[in-house]
DNA sequence: CATGCTTGTAACTGTTCAGTTAGATACAGT
DNA sequence: ACTGTATCTAACTGAACAGTTACAAGCATG
């Protein structure tokens, strides 16, 4: 029949689709949020078959969950402090959040649809934490605020300018994610930085 | 008949249910943002009827709009900037998001749900910003870092604990939101702020 | 080339949702 | 009191959605 003809089947690889189906998941919940993203648009982005989805992550939130831990992860390994180099660290997020629009917003979505957070999650700030502490008690950075507030702080720096509303990224004029502006504004964060954690 | 007397109608009052309808569009929507807000579930919340909301607002993306606009106002409003101090801006902001939660919550939504800001609020940033600018030619604050940059800065820091992810709010230890540990970040805020906008 | 497991597909189901219809009751003007 | 308009209500509708069913085709192993 012509009709069997004319629908080709994808080629047979399980661990490619399964790869697909999570990078058009990710995308999907990215732009969307968990609540505005719809299973149907994730199947169709990836080209394969919506009951696949099914079989190889469970139901929406355990796909949810999935991105959400592999995106995590990524952005964790990317900006490491294992000396509480808060600078550092802020310009390797900086970067990293920069090159992936995707995984900054998936922590946000995250954050904002308060989802439990795993131990893995929780331990690695604790490290991080316990970085900085470790870097004030060395005398290399201010101990006059607290480690957790000054990680806070310079953690939602380092995503200032990308996730700004956009009438405050507007009300500066041009483009504000051409080359050149977010260049300007990654020096400013490393001086910003550089200035907050510095001993008064 | 018994069944028309036991259903009692509330009292005929449009300007009262309009402003229960807002307010609980509000919590719903500061709750699970707008795609995940149920219209049935803010009729509910309002005690009011499902029709009142579209004789009243319109649709649902309408709705939302009028709940943005508000808070966004309420937020402008509550943490003026007159005189370019981003210290004392700060901390009314800081102040005002941890009374009224939802209006940082519906904030947050909607920079992420990316709709078109108005015309009103790019005005409200653009005179922020060049108040800023302001400040720093009068000597007041640093001229190293562009008057928008620092002031993205400090937006997001006033935020920094509140919307802290949870995974790093339960790292600290203890009550991440009880007075006592409010009171020290909005010590440690004031800290930081003055010493980031400081002439270096 | 049989048999059984994996990978794939289309069509379907039950539910939930935004938005509507049709009508009832209060209230103001005449 | 009579009439029109604003306020309010329950029940409905059609679409969209997450999740399922039933089946087809590839692929490895005897």
């Amino acid at each position: 029949m012509s009709e069997a003809a004319a629908r080709k089947p994808r080629p047979r690889n399980a661990t490619a689709t399964k790869a697909l189906l999570l990078k058009a998941a990710t995308e999907e919940f990215a732009e969307y949020g968990f609540a505005g993203a719809r299973i149907d648009r994730i199947a169709e982005r990836a080209g394969a078959n919506k009951r696949l989805l099914y079989v190889y992550f469970g139901d929406k939130n355990q796909l949810f969950d999935a991105v959400v831990q592999e995106q995590t992860d990524a952005v964790l390994k990317a900006a490491p402090m294992d000396d509480g180099d808060l600078c550092e660290f802020a310009i390797a997020r900086f970067d990293y959040v920069l090159a992936n629009p995707d995984a900054r917003r998936i922590a946000a979505w995250r954050t904002f649809e308060q989802t439990e957070p795993s131990d893995a999650e929780r331990a690695a700030f604790r490290a991080r934490i316990e970085a900085v502490e470790k870097a004030q008690r060395a005398g290399r950075i201010r101990t006059d605020i607290p480690a957790a507030d000054l990680f806070a702080f310079v953690l939602r720096m380092t995503e200032s300018w990308l996730s700004a509303p956009p009438a405050l990224q507007a009300a500066g004029g041009g483009d504000p994610l051409s080359p050149e502006r977010v260049q300007q504004h990654r020096a400013a964060l490393q001086t910003a930085v550089r200035s907050l954690v510095a001993q008064s």
